[in-house]
RNA sequence: GUGGUUGUAGUUCAGCUGGUUAGAACGCCUGAUUGUGGUUCAGGAGGUCGCCGGUUCAAAUCCGGUCUUCCACCCCA
């Protein structure tokens, strides 16, 4: 057992695992980059007043804060005990991309111009108890558009989500709702003030079902004339259409209830000009999200068997006012490239291969030798063909074992024969099968 | 933050109610094969039993603490 280790919650990541991470990050930023939304970064750590208040409390209590330089805790508890405030740290990490993203927005204003489609993919840290898809350090991609009203966005931050986990083979289901059909319902019940109370209580529906959903209802003193309106919502099944129809009946009259039926309308129906194969999209009225700062379409994205969402955002139309740039709305989603991995893993969706990043092992044979191929080895890389040469001239099984454990396509064998013939000897390592090629025919067979 | 769970060779695990030199499989190393891997055969190396303390003549085994793992709640990507 080793002595050294590191924090719960947080992993490192060896060749093989970055191999397969690396090509959910670059599936990701290419669907990203090609719907126009350009990368930007910012630093691991905020201010703790930047973050502070964004997510309620308990997403507070999750942010994980640093210290002051010769601040101590030993310190604090003193301060406490004679009576004073303790010293806060000033400085956290950051708990999601979408805040940093919000104060960057309202700093750079005068450089940016809108609307501003931006895409960013970093870690982020939560102080969390680790458990299954749940980790201390992970890296969302995210992707926002701010300064735009538009319903498109909302369409098209559909389509990139199709579009990615089309492309990454995952079958999923994205879920649809909007915060006004939730005021709507809230306010119909007569309950306008507790909002987030009862849609959190409501987000719990898949999970607890209807009775667990009423007992948290009543838990936290919402009236029982209230909880007994609620119970169409807890029978909402059918076509998206007919969900529709019967919101309209339950909330059609309130005002809130009426914009957001129409917004999913909207978006519904630019939505159905395109194929969707990989995902469904679903009107989910019990989707509430945590997340304090949305106001209109919320969306998340879950798959069979795996317990928690892989991706989820919504619109939000004043995140920036509490950084001082009013009436500037944006939109976006995140998708969580831990958990889609997780999800890879579990259902097997990573393509065979790709373990196999070179494509060709020279053998060392000497010095001589090993000189000869060094040109060799110039021209394969000058056409982008991955390839090296084993560094020692070990015992051809070492070498041979080497080749097989990085999963090398080809194997090159250049000895005295082969220099005098100018040809090389290649063995391709899953047929086994060996001939003697130029090297140009070798260029050839890897390319092709 | 609450509740539960795990920790023995590189890895996955076995080790009965505490009792001598702690085992297996796979992996690793060496050789059969001095220019051939993934298969086969023979041999070999490798463990302060998570850490600290306690009970006992005696602890991998019992007790306490601590760290870690995994799981559920809360919440969330």
């Amino acid at each position: 057992m080793s002595k050294s280790s590191i924090p719960k919650g947080t992993r490192d990541f060896g060749p093989k695992e970055m191999v397969k991470r690396n090509y959910i990050f670059d599936a990701i930023r290419f669907v990203f980059q090609k719907y126009g939304y350009l990368p930007i970064e910012t630093p691991a750590m905020e201010k703790t007043e930047t973050l502070l208040g964004k997510y309620g409390d308990e997403g507070d209590r999750l942010i994980f804060k640093i210290l002051k330089r010769g601040a101590s805790l030993e310190k604090d508890v003193e301060k406490i005990r004679n009576g004073e405030k303790a010293t806060y740290a000033e400085e956290a990490l950051r708990y999601d991309l979408t805040v940093p993203f919000a104060r960057y927005v309202v700093q750079n204003q005068n450089d940016i111009s809108f609307p501003f489609k931006r895409h960013q993919i970093q870690p982020v840290w939560r102080a969390d108890r680790p458990q299954k898809g749940r980790y201390r350090e992970f890296y969302q991609c995210d992707v926002d558009v701010i300064g735009s009203n538009s319903l498109l966005n909302e369409v098209e931050l559909v389509q990139i989500m199709d579009e990615v986990f089309g492309k990454l083979n995952i079958s999923t289901k994205i879920k649809l709702n909007n915060r006004k059909i939730l005021a709507g319902i809230t306010e119909i019940i007569g309950e306008s003030d507790r909002m987030i109370d009862i849609t959190v209580a409501l987000d719990k529906f898949d999970k607890v079902g209807q009775d667990g959903v009423i007992k948290e209802l009543n838990e936290k003193g919402i009236s029982s004339e209230a909880i007994a309106k609620l119970g169409p919502i807890f029978d909402f099944t059918g076509t998206n259409e007919s969900k529709l129809e019967k919101l309209e009946a339950l909330i059609g009259n309130t005002e809130a209830g009426k914009k957001g039926i129409e917004e999913i309308k909207s978006i519904l129906e630019k939505l159905s000009t395109f194929n969707f194969e990989f995902s469904a999209v679903e009107i989910d009225i019990t989707l509430a999200r945590g997340l304090n700062y949305y106001t209109g379409a919320i969306f998340e994205v879950v798959c069979n068997e795996f317990p928690s969402s892989i991706c989820g955002g919504g619109r939000y139309d004043d995140l920036t006012g509490v950084f001082g740039l009013k009436d500037v709305s944006g939109v976006g989603v995140s998708f969580g490239a831990d958990r889609i991995y997780d999800v890879m893993e579990d259902q097997n969706l990573f393509p065979q291969n790709i373990e196999k990043t070179l494509d060709v092992l020279f053998v060392n044979f000497g010095e001589k030798e090993a000189g000869y191929c060094l040109g060799l080895l110039a021209q394969l890389r000058a056409n982008e063909i991955s390839s090296e040469l084993y560094p020692d001239s070990a015992k051809m099984k070492k070498q041979m074992k080497y080749a097989n454990e990085k999963g090398a396509r080809k194997v090159v064998m250049i000895g005295e024969t082969e220099m005098a013939e100018n040809k090389l000897t290649v063995k391709d390592m899953e047929t086994g099968e060996q001939s003697k090629l130029t090297i140009e025919q070798l260029i050839h067979s890897c390319v092709g």
